[in-house]
DNA sequence: TTTTAAAGTTAGTCAAGGCTAAATTGCTAT
DNA sequence: ATAGCAATTTAGCCTTGACTAACTTTAAAA
């Protein structure tokens, strides 16, 4: 007895706050590989430089992330050289630039101003699971 | 010229990173202000223990992010005592009880299971903007 | 009243994600 | 060919948020 807990399971937040906090630690990784994507496809290469200024850090703090993401298997880089994506990372990419586009339309189409829904975008898209994604995805098409 | 930024406004994604970068760091204030309230509404008192076994993470980590919140003047305490909102508290707490409420009820209304809408609520509400709560709200009641 | 278990605190460690400052490399224009 | 600037890297620091292990306080049971 006096198990909280089980007697009410409402309380059982535990599991909830511990996948938020790996959600967490996916974010810089995921929107990092994103943004590597679109230099490439826009400008054909992604440079440090231009990481840095897109999302207002410092090349250092770039150089670090790249690092992590590197020894992560997400990208390859030569010292000097620009970043490129690995078949991981590559996949990772995809799958977060069509979440990201699936919750910008949603947002957009129940009447949030675009400006507005591309910031909030920017932060829904790696908390919405795939559930979630799939009714917004149902009543875009609706 | 070759200011790409100038030319092209839709790179200018800066802004969004920095104020991303703000939200994260509101994250978990918010979190323990909210759970605090629930605990003294539910239970009478916040203790270190309760939250510990919300939160799912040990004593000492409670312990260090209580001494944040005090020193951000959100809550008081007295060691070995039980936790108490500050008026900043409260009012923290009662906007983020009221908007997590929005974002679930939102979620449940367009067709996600209570369960799932109740994990993606904790994660979302912290980047939903108030534009975008007001069309929550807005598509809620009609 | 004393013992003991639970709760809370402290100290020390780690990784992530920021920063600045300084060193190095690469490229380009003279 | 090289000087100089831009890009990159390195080193060192900070805060947050997590941990374990060890210690102290409180409160309840014997």
């Amino acid at each position: 007895m006096g198990d909280d807990t089980r007697l009410n399971p409402r309380h059982n937040k535990a599991e909830v706050f511990a996948r938020l906090r790996d959600a967490h630690a996916r974010e810089v990784t995921e929107d990092y590989v994103e943004m590597i994507g679109d230099l490439i496809a826009e400008e054909g290469e992604a440079r440090s430089v231009a990481l840095a200024e897109r999302f207002g850090v410092t090349a250092a703090t770039v150089n670090n992330t790249i690092k992590r993401l590197e020894r992560d298997g997400y990208v390859t880089s030569r010292p000097y050289r620009s970043i490129f994506l690995t078949e991981k990372g590559e996949t990772l990419a995809k799958k977060c630039r069509e979440r990201h586009q699936i919750v910008y339309n949603y947002l957009v189409s129940i009447g949030v101003e675009p400006e507005v829904a591309e910031f909030d975008a920017e932060g829904i898209e790696h908390h919405v699971s795939e559930e979630t994604l799939r009714v917004f995805e149902l009543r875009l098409l609706s």
